[in-house]
DNA sequence: GTGAAAGCGCTAACAA
DNA sequence: TTGTTAGCGCTTTCAC
């Protein structure tokens, strides 16, 4: 021990105190398995209190019961920049209150891309962990390590943001950034654009190739036809989104519209417009994806963006994780899809 | 148990496979405290190797030893979306790849200020920590409830940002913000200008006033008036650092430099140029702080503002908690003062 | 409704 | 250098 503590209280001293055994006093704090007559409970209770008893986790985690802890393993280039995002943080603002909210406390386990995970297996069966959830910015492949490692350690986990999560029998909970996309460019199609330009953003993310997907599929049904040179972006930053709407701006033929597939890269395309004074929406109309505010409060106009439930994931994920761990039921392979909805300012 | 486990690996049954005792599994695993002869510790771990067996923290923690394992608690208005600041997002990087280096898990515990403790006691007092990094957005006053905790608790703490902790007997790590503010002031006079305006943060954390001392204490040693007028600002958005720096323009004696208090602030103080027409540096200089890349890469021209050393701090307040649990060194009153660094780009 | 006791996996004191 | 064993604090089975 590295400073001297002072002893521990424990539910011997309680069941001295209180003139009943431990088991009794095991019996009243978890409200089971066996009843405790009203009088023995009060004296128990009076007795924690009095001499401000407090559970060992360790020692309930050793015995086999609960830890009231769960993981939140997060995979990403850089994962914990990423709470920069709209997104990430309140995805990590709900999952962190709902579990607060409920009694179980949050371990870290961010890991790079490719990354070695032996501290992941070391914290999956060092049996300090309830459950665990799990991001990951890639879609699970047939064969993902994170989510294998999780599936030897045999422990509850739920997924956040990636549905490749199903194939590996894990809950999951994502939006559907496909009809995000879809629902997007459709918005512009249906108001009479049919020169409509896509930014899409980082390739390694799988939500870059969800959105361009939508985007694909809306141009389709409405029989537009599909123009490479439209394709921009490449990166999330505003940079990205300048740079190409620069060059779609420069094109023969200039779209009409332009869909980013984040808040950055459409701040970017206004940007674009101003240096050619062209007009938002009468000229190009603009929209965005994330509704981050931090973006959004800096734009000019107010961008037209697709919003996503990003704190309501977190507590969706939470509340499942949880309910897996309490009930202790066995693996669900059940998707949560929920919905990004559309935004509409004044850029489209 | 919620899922039905496979049974564990334990030291015995190494220690059967290796055909030595369990103690001796202990002591190969630790280094210690007794020594082993190589062949034994050979046939240990190719043992451990062959079975797959890991550590279990519960039994480890209940016992005595190291849980490997540090709280990181933070208390703000709204902690978790605190990483969204360039400062907080690098202090829990530098933290966490700290942390993850020298092989501790990150528990998470984030309080809104005056929400009830319970939770921080539970988790002080459940053994599965080894110690704690505290940041707290307040400077601890007299008394502080959750340094007070965390003394009764009597584990191994390192604060990070407040100094206020020093009182408490913790380690602690932080910027000395009024020198910040003392070094832009300074740089602002030594060019020349004579009307500094200052543009403060939010009241309620601890850096405004401390940032606003500096700027008092600059303009007091070069002789200059303290003119109130001259003192905006009040939250840490652009919105209010546009209205705030509409008024200091419309003055009778307008100022012809802006101190804002971050970088947000100061890029709507760049906004009312703007507006205004005028020009940055030659007619109204502006220096932000924090250099926070979101902020700064958006900003035209580029922002001239003070870097603070936030991955620097979170490195050190983690390599400090961890000597603290590995030595077991008593609690020392040290202060690890980090200075923040002028940048120098095109705004003044 | 309550008590006695076993045992979770580990570390370290003590024995050899 | 290695083996034997007690016991950390808790939950739960079994006995009453």
């Amino acid at each position: 021990m590295s400073t001297d503590r002072k002893k521990r209280v424990t539910q011997n001293d309680v069941a001295r105190r209180a003139n009943v055994s431990n088991a009794v006093v095991s019996y009243v704090i978890n409200g089971g398995p066996r009843p405790t007559s009203d009088d023995t409970r009060g004296r128990v209770l009076r007795a924690i209190a009095e001499l401000g008893y407090q559970l060992d986790a360790s020692a309930r985690g050793l015995r086999g019961g609960r830890n009231q802890a769960v993981g939140f393993v997060l995979q990403d280039v850089e994962p914990l920049k990423a709470f920069r995002s709209s997104f990430s943080a309140q995805l990590l603002t709900g999952i962190a209150s709902e579990l607060k909210a409920r009694n179980y406390f949050l371990t870290f386990l961010p890991l790079e891309v490719d990354e070695q995970l032996a501290q992941l297996v070391q914290l999956l069966h060092s049996n300090r962990l309830d459950g665990v959830i799990v991001r990951l910015m890639q879609d699970a492949p047939a064969t993902d390590p994170i989510l294998e490692a999780v599936t030897a350690a045999n422990i509850p986990c739920v997924c956040v943001e990636r549905p490749g999560a199903h194939r590996f029998g894990f809950r999951s909970v994502f939006v559907d950034d496909e009809r995000g996309g879809y629902a997007a460019t459709r918005y512009l199609i249906e108001q009479g654009h049919r020169r409509i330009a896509h930014l899409g953003g980082d390739w390694r993310y799988a939500v870059t190739a969800q959105r361009m997907a939508g985007y694909r599929r809306a141009l389709t049904e409405f029989g537009l036809p599909a123009d490479e040179l439209l394709i921009g972006g490449g990166t999330w930053d505003r940079e990205t989104g300048l740079n190409s709407s620069r060059h779609f701006l420069e094109l023969a033929e200039p779209p009409t519209a332009i869909f980013a597939a984040n808040d950055s890269l459409a701040s970017g395309a206004l940007a674009a417009l101003q240096e050619r004074g062209l007009r938002v929406r009468d000229d190009v109309a603009i929209i965005g994806y994330d509704d981050d505010e931090l973006v959004v409060e800096r734009t000019s106009p107010p961008l037209t963006t697709m919003r996503l439930p990003s704190m309501q994931m977190g507590r969706r994920a939470a509340e499942f994780i949880v309910r897996a761990i309490e009930t202790g039921q066995q693996r669900r392979e059940t998707e949560d899809i929920l919905p990004a909805e559309l935004i509409q300012r004044d850029t489209a």
